[in-house]
DNA sequence: CGGGCGGTTGAGGTCAATCAATCAGAGTGG
DNA sequence: CCACTCTGATTGATTGACCTCAACCGCCCG
């Protein structure tokens, strides 16, 4: 795992582990208090692989992260996308069970995992931080066993948009690709779906990473 | 949700709330502690609904459970089955995201979430056991985005042997819906895939329901 | 201008879904 | 004990949604 320290970080603070960059927002209740450094990552950069051990945990600054497995034959299935304020990285053991990638170029806050997890103040916040991933990854689950490709694309994108918290207009940071294989279907299917819905007044493209959602209500319906 | 009390556990146990059913094993590191009744339920009785107030936390003492959420057109999708031993009704918030129904016959320790989620020493065995759900759902996950039928039931009949401790032989609790609502697949594509595996020498059926892995290395490979 | 990469579009194939019929086992009643 | 029924499972035929393979497009960048 190589990683560059971001250049637009004091240096000060992103190399002294005694006068430490701290995650924002104390106060929220849910928010997890990381400790640490930050580091930057290019476009696909691993983060960490599968098996490697897991001894950070990481919240996003800027950019964004997937998580993914693989199978031995390649195909890949995409677990979860990390935005902005999101941390990442918890597990159970020591070991690594996916692996993590930048998908665009990322600023992320590193913290010692032991830091974290024996901090007795932070036992609920993460407790419920694991308790959300598990509800995402059952939601997910929900949609690659039992949803048509049009249901997943449009759940996908209302999704992203309501994390990205900017209303009816979105920027993906992630390729068809990532799409596919975060919603178990293929780069093509994705594209022909993502077509489909412009052509249906659904959503409307400026480029094929910037969406505008033109009728989220009946993106809504067709999640049922 | 109507329930009836246990007839073979003692009565002063399942219904004095002062003299509570305690569950076994307080050693193992990872065991969670509930105190609480036992109550019996009957096959395909809820345990509790989606949207339900999530007041209780429960383990099974013998039979099974299933977790599920279901669309508005009646799709669904199983999210998890527990066997005996198992913790599930863990919420984030005091709200059900899923409803739970007993499979067979089935007994339970009902404990009240607060007396669980506001125990200190508990904390880190909740959070580990929220990591495992995790755990397992990214690895449903994976199942259903990337994997064929032969692979998913392959997977599926590893992973319950595995847990039911009984070798290469097992009992299925569930029928072959609830598999093919676990698997997102339908019950016929389960149907076809587990007497393919039966002719192909893989596993060996005595009733729909006993099923002997006479090649488990060969199912191994399938999951790759 | 040319090359490369990500995305789109098209044609044809495949695997699992759907529709439908039959079968097996358990329980019921004559 | 044997028909009868009911439910769950299996099997067969056909369909269809998505995948695969291939060509093409458009944008970016040298």
């Amino acid at each position: 795992m190589e990683v560059r320290v971001m250049p637009t970080q004091p240096l000060a603070i992103a190399r002294t582990p005694f006068a430490p960059f701290r995650s924002p927002e104390p106060s929220a209740s849910d928010e997890i208090r990381l400790v640490g450094v930050a580091k930057s990552f290019g476009r696909d950069q691993a983060i960490y692989a599968e098996g490697d051990a897991a001894d950070f945990v990481y919240k996003v600054i800027s950019g964004a992260v997937r998580t993914f497995r693989v199978l031995a034959d390649g195909r890949r299935q995409i677990s979860d996308f990390y935005l902005p304020g999101d941390v990442f990285g918890v597990e159970l053991d020591g070991e690594r069970r996916s692996g993590a990638e930048a998908i665009c170029e990322t600023v992320l806050l590193v913290a010692r995992r032991s830091a974290v997890a024996e901090d007795p103040a932070q036992g609920q916040r993460l407790w419920r931080h694991a308790l959300r991933q598990l509800r995402r990854s059952q939601d997910q689950a929900l949609t690659l066993g039992r949803r048509s490709a049009s249901e997943r694309v449009a759940s996908f994108l209302l999704d992203l948009a309501q994390r990205l918290g900017s209303g009816d207009e979105l920027e993906l940071p992630m390729s068809r690709q990532d799409m596919a294989d975060y919603l178990g279907l293929t780069i093509e299917t994705v594209s022909r779906t993502v077509t489909q819905m412009q052509g249906g007044g659904l959503i409307r493209l400026a480029g094929c990473r910037r969406v505008q959602l033109t009728r989220p209500a009946a993106l809504t319906e067709l999640c049922e």
